[in-house]
DNA sequence: GTCTATAGGATGATAGAC
DNA sequence: GTCTATCATCCTATAGAC
């Protein structure tokens, strides 16, 4: 285990105050006063207020980035892969929560380096995802309706899991898969 | 009746700044600059910025509401009210593309009485088509999955419809629908 | 590592001239 | 209806004492 020091702390408080009202309506100050501290203290462990926002977004964007490579070279069917990165959300979700509201709705206040690396990882993460789709549609395993439908809908589900996870109590997370594979690939009716 | 036009035009280039940077990194000169005015000439139109958010949210709430209503006291199966529903967000993603940013993403910033107007048009919205899944349920429409896993899964599509409509070249609204509503309804495989 | 003090600038909003 | 000028307050970030 990793041990959590200052840096760690601020990066978790930022996170959880980000989670409430956004990147914007949290101050400096807003952060130290979750501490205890006051705000110049702050820049003893950070750089920038920008540098925790990366922190926070990048570090959830390469779990991603890395679980959809795996998923990628798998051997295994279309149906088989969207199973896999059902999951690999539903595990983000319970294990960054916080982050993902950042990641969701403050990485365009990203800046230079930080901003294209983030959009690169989405925009890669998107065409994996799309490209399981169009071959789940070559094979078969798929309906053949228009893909970008179809990758919107279940990632819109997978990218918003962390409001509602947190808003209704949590269901057991081996539940939660099961049910949201059975809802998003096998639909309702 | 009013002096709208204006008024109308402040509204409509702030939802669009919001739609790209959220509130809270949208100042009034901002605004102001993307009408060639002066941020102080705003007030002359509006009592304040919040004013202006409340606005946008409001708007498209009640038209959620409204829509709602009537699928709610029309007679029709439950898939039928969901293929309504659907719809609905369809036809009002379509014609508020913008104002939906905010209400997604800054709602959390109104204030006093519009929160509690905005809280309670959504929690009520929810619950409407909660009811429409458990009664899906209870008559063997719908497979009984956690109705809360449904009514998230739906949800979540629809309300984030907004993002990739913009990005990606609009479908054909009938397409989108037909489309929509096998993927949702149906599900994929 | 935390503090006080403060720089330097942005912010929402108002007053009053034209 | 729009402008200039301005206020009071907030913001991120730095310097330097302890």
């Amino acid at each position: 285990m990793k041990q959590k020091n200052r840096r760690d702390e601020i990066i978790e408080v930022a996170s959880s105050l980000f989670y409430d009202k956004g990147f914007n309506a949290i101050s400096m100050r807003d952060i130290a006063a979750a501490m205890d501290i006051k705000a110049a203290s702050l820049y003893n462990h950070i750089k920038s207020k920008q540098e925790i926002l990366a922190e926070i977004i990048l570090e959830v964007a390469k779990e991603f980035t890395a679980g959809m490579e795996s998923v990628v070279v798998a051997n295994s069917s279309a149906i088989e892969k969207i199973e896999k990165v059902i999951e690999l959300h539903i595990d983000i979700t319970v294990n960054y929560s916080e982050a993902l509201a950042a990641l969701n709705n403050d990485w365009m206040h990203l800046e230079g380096e930080d901003l294209k690396s983030f959009i690169k990882m989405r925009d890669d993460y998107e065409e994996n995802f799309r490209d399981i789709i169009k071959q789940g549609i070559a094979a078969n395993e798929i309906k053949p309706n228009h893909p970008e439908v179809i990758l919107f809908s279940i990632l819109s589900s997978l990218r918003t899991l962390y409001i509602w996870n947190q808003k209704r109590g949590k269901i057991d997370v081996n539940i939660l898969k099961k049910d949201m594979v059975s809802v998003l690939i096998n639909g309702i009716a």
